[in-house]
RNA sequence: GGGGCUGUAGUAGAGUUUGGUUACAACGCCGGCCUGUCACGCCGGAGGUCGCGGGUUCGAGUCCCGUCAGCCCCGCCA
């Protein structure tokens, strides 16, 4: 075959011909889409990554090629010569990108042949997904998944491209590096050198990158896998990939400004779409109490409204002492919606209790703004109006209340925004929506561990007029740190970092970290930022979170060539999997017995 | 750790509510026919441990218990 293919050299890819190539001799080379014999003409539909062809084979033109494809089936490994022609009149096929022409086939040569496919290699089949992971090789070869996997590429270019052209240094840092117990779960790694010390995956290069700025490179990035060993999601996976960036003696409006140009480029390249910065900011605070999400989905309104302050002292004692207890009384209204079933109701009621909302309080507004409602009775009717006006109610809307702590109630309703936007139709996914979400707060109490966690990461820089609070009220500091949120993803976060010691100290009292155990866990990253280390700060953006939402999947599995399953094993090669004793003794390691915790 | 959905020829489904003779049609596959099709057409054929294990019953794809796998979600995770 090696033989062959030396004095055989494919011309073009299938999915290129056009009539501007008729009358020239081509060789292509692909898979058997579909073959159709009609005894004497055969057709067979090429493919390739760029598209298919149709082949004609004609027994009276040349009958050793025709022969050759009279024992063609699916999935066969195909090289052919001929003439691209036009089609006949009437035979223009306007549904196929090359449906103009055809190739008259004058050689035709199998190199390999193909079992029947455990499925069909098409856009039509609806496959479970086990079997297309299994096999995802043979899925990777349906033509959408393939265009999601192209344009993953493109976008890594794009992506390279403008940041090139911005003077950014693209540099590696390790995989195997240490653990460091903030934020999620590492993966580990065990040392056969060092037995019972292990390396951790990063789940990010962020300390790496940070000394990266020490060290003068002034702009980094990195197209770099990361891991986290925790739960999967249709949008999560245990290894994905970042781009990550760093920059030097940057304001954080800087770094914002740097990344839209990025965003704009990408989508620009892509799509052909044109996004002009600046996007839209919203701080962290605008976005819990309008959208009760730090997420927001900002392509359609339904906006969160706060009726606290009309319930308090109002008829219904429910709503009032959930208020007076500190919590908040929150509602959407669905317009037009009053023609919602009780059981649709019903089943919205049991949606917010996933979010731990005990209940989900409607009303159907009548002619003359009057309330259906179980709670209608509780209420005066000025109370009513003054409900109505605050929601710009009007006959034939649909009311949604939930009364419970800030946290459920914005969560819950958050959630059931946009639950209830998908029931209506209202998002669109070829609409593209921005926003930066800012001013997030420094950190947050776990009542668990019964101290202080880093919302972003304990390297995120406070607001400087926050520095005065930090040690009276550190949950009202806020941090130097931005999300940047695309219709309703979090597809970037980042921050400025603290480049300076005390600060940095300040920080790890506050995390509750001894000064020992900083010193033990980042001890490498104190003693840099001791050294010069410049002002500077960064971004990670979810390269397949962007290349999903670009694509309008529904899965990060779809634009990831082989993902893993919720349970985190990949089908296709079996991993994880158990390995040799030997390789156990190796690294000083020996099991429990299944299942069973080490006592 | 928890909640929900799904599992029937190679594929995607019907059948499960109300247990009853040989589990149904489509696509694919195999054979035959067909010179302008393009998700070609026509004729014929093969193909099943109803995810797995146990139970109830005269009898289980169908009811019960357990278990495995995949998916969605909560917790977890930037």
């Amino acid at each position: 075959m090696k033989e062959f293919l030396e004095g055989f050299k494919r011309s073009h890819y299938c999915g290129d011909l056009n009539s501007t190539h008729i009358g020239q001799e081509v060789r292509v080379m692909g898979w058997v889409q579909r073959r159709r014999d009609h005894g004497g003409l055969i057709f067979i539909d090429l493919r390739d990554r760029e598209g298919i062809v149709q082949l004609a084979l004609d027994p009276e033109r040349d009958p050793e090629a025709h022969s050759v494809a009279e024992n063609v089936r699916n999935e066969f490994v195909m090289a052919a010569q001929g003439i691209v022609s036009p089609r006949p009149e009437g035979t223009i096929n306007s549904n196929m990108k090359t449906g103009e022409v055809e190739i008259e086939i004058n050689q035709l040569f199998i190199l390999n042949k193909a079992k029947t496919t455990p499925f069909m290699i098409d856009d039509f089949a609806d496959i479970a997904e086990n079997l297309r992971l299994k096999y995802r090789y043979l899925d990777l070869r349906r033509p959408a998944i393939q265009k999601n996997i192209l344009l993953r590429h493109q976008v890594t270019q794009a992506v390279r491209d403008y940041l090139n052209g911005q003077n950014f240094l693209d540099i590696e840092t390790p995989i195997l590096t240490k653990s460091t117990p903030e934020g999620a779960r590492d993966y580990l790694v065990p040392s056969r050198v060092h037995p019972g010390a292990f390396y951790a995956l990063p789940q990010s290069p962020q300390i790496f990158k940070q000394l990266l700025m020490v060290a003068g490179f002034d702009r980094y990035y990195q197209i770099v896998r990361c891991f986290r060993d925790e739960d999967l999601r249709a949008d999560r996976q245990p290894e994905f990939t970042q781009i990550d960036c760093e920059l030097s003696f940057v304001s954080q409006n800087d770094v914002m400004a740097i990344m839209e140009g990025l965003i704009s480029h990408i989508f620009l390249q892509i799509l052909g779409i044109a996004i002009e910065p600046p996007f839209r900011r919203m701080s962290f605070d605008e976005a819990m109490d309008r959208y009760g999400v730090d997420n927001p989905d900002v392509r359609f309104d339904l906006e969160l409204i706060n009726l606290s302050e009309i319930v308090k002292d109002a008829g219904f004692k429910v709503f009032g002492d959930v208020v007076k207890k500190g919590g908040q009384v929150k509602s959407i209204n669905a317009k037009g919606c009053a023609s919602f079933s009780r059981k649709e109701i019903d089943d919205l009621t049991e949606f917010v209790k996933i979010y731990g909302a005990k209940g989900l309080a409607w009303v159907k507004v009548t002619e003359n703004n009057g309330w259906q409602s179980p709670i209608e009775k509780f209420f005066k009717p000025e109370e009513l109006d003054s409900i109505n006006k605050k929601l710009g109610a009007e006959p034939g809307d649909l009311l949604f209340f939930v009364a419970d702590n800030i946290k459920i109630a914005n969560e819950a309703l958050g959630h059931l925004r946009v639950h209830l936007a998908n029931k209506l139709d209202l998002l669109n996914s070829s609409n593209f929506s921005f926003v930066w979400i800012t001013d997030f707060p420094l950190l947050e109490w776990d009542e668990e561990a019964k101290r202080y966690t880093a919302i972003h990461h304990p390297f995120t820089a406070p607001k400087d007029e926050d520095i005065p609070i930090m040690d009276s009220e550190p949950e009202k500091a806020r941090a130097k740190a931005y999300d940047l949120v695309l219709n309703g993803s979090e597809i970037g976060g980042g921050s400025i970092r603290i480049h300076d010691q005390e600060t940095q100290s300040l920080m790890f009292k506050l995390l509750n970290i001894s000064p020992e155990e900083a010193d033990e866990k980042f001890g490498f990253l104190l003693q840099a930022l001791e050294y010069g280390a410049p002002p500077h700060g960064g971004i990670a953006f979810g390269l397949d979170r962007l290349v999903m939402l670009l694509t309008g999947s529904e899965s990060i599995r779809d634009v990831i060539s082989f993902p893993k399953t919720q349970k985190a094993s990949c089908l296709l090669s079996s991993a994880p999997n158990t390995v040799a004793d030997e390789q156990l003794q190796e690294l000083s390691i020996r099991l429990t017995p299944r299942g069973k915790p080490l006592l």
